[in-house]
DNA sequence: AAGTACCGTTAAA
DNA sequence: TTTAACGGTACTT
């Protein structure tokens, strides 16, 4: 049986996937995602697909900052994606959970 | 340190 | 289809 599950692998989308794909308690830059997905340049357009995501709890929106180490923007506030990042820090740390 | 031009995509008109 | 806006970046004062 045939799946007809088109795909419509969008730009927005590519950069989900790879959002997700970076590891519990490490951080990356929006070059580095845009980079990623193929269009280095297209560091904007990442901020907004992230912004705009479908599903802010299932994706780790929050592991992506600036190039520079500012934190960058984040919808839900600045505050809580600092916290976040924190967190994580932390408890990779403190459980020496193993990231590839 | 602060300002600006530019890039690619998306949403809305 | 055209326009405007954006969770950045790099280059210039």
């Amino acid at each position: 049986m045939k799946k007809k599950t088109k795909h419509k692998m969008t730009f927005k989308n590519k950069v989900l996937v790879v959002i997700c794909q970076i590891p519990f308690g490490q951080v990356r830059s929006y070059a580095w995602v845009a980079r990623k997905v193929g269009c280095p340049k297209a560091v904007r357009a990442v901020g907004q697909a992230l912004k705009k995501n479908p599903y802010p709890l299932l994706i780790p929106c929050h592991r992506v900052i600036k190039s520079d180490g500012s934190l960058g923007g984040y919808a839900g506030g600045r505050k809580k994606k600092e916290f976040l990042i924190n967190l994580e820090q932390y408890l990779a740390d403190k459980l020496r959970i193993k990231t590839v």
